[in-house]
DNA sequence: TTGACAAGTGACCAAACAGTCACATATCAT
DNA sequence: ATGATATGTGACTGTTTGGTCACTTGTCAA
């Protein structure tokens, strides 16, 4: 589970949290597309943090001519959360279910 | 929504990862404590991750004598995982909701 | 085949970060 | 009081990271 720790380095940045919510909304984006989602920062930049996402298996990529598509792969978040997040955000989950099963038979 | 970006940013970091899962085994070590759980790194550094994570709002702290007592506080995950994270880890939902509008307009 | 267009590369810089250390403060026990 | 213990602070350094730019490569269309 080492690359458990790419994926939340890729995370980390609210450009490439930006970036996976504009290929959520619509996959398959070219670099220019993205870019126009992210207009106060130039191309280079958002190659370099779509390279990171990239190698943390966050997206994936497809040469199509002289474009490139980029597709959002949620596999390794759902790793992530699964066995990491889920050990903390559960509790929550039970707080919820104990109170709606409180609610139910009260 | 602008601590979910200090909450990725404190995540992103191995070492407070551990620090958190230290206090999720027994919450309320103190520093001295956490230390022993990353016996690679001095006191300061440990002490440095650990004010990340407060800052974050992830641990709350308390003075008790000369020591001070660490709490873990899974609330900041909690709505990172519901706002962000699930968005992604629940694509099983989505699909079950894209297939039953597709249904529903056919 | 020429030119416009999409994407890639390597060098480069500034800012942020991880980590350490000398030193300081506060607290407990004797 | 005195010394040992627990934590805190500010300065300092090496490394990583975010971002830009000049220049290149590949691809389409006229």
């Amino acid at each position: 589970m080492d690359d458990a720790d790419a994926v939340f380095k890729a995370l980390a940045d609210a450009t490439r949290r930006g970036l996976l919510d504009a290929l959520f909304v619509a996959d398959g984006q070219t670099v220019q597309a993205l870019c126009r989602k992210v207009p106060e920062m130039t191309r280079f930049g958002v190659m370099k943090h779509l390279a990171q996402l990239e190698s943390a298996n966050l997206i994936t990529t497809r040469r199509a001519g002289r474009t490139k598509q980029h597709f959002l792969n949620p596999v390794p978040i759902q790793q992530v959360s699964d066995r990491w997040i889920g050990k903390y955000a559960r509790p929550f989950t039970h707080a919820l279910v104990d109170l709606r099963d409180e609610l139910h038979t009260a």
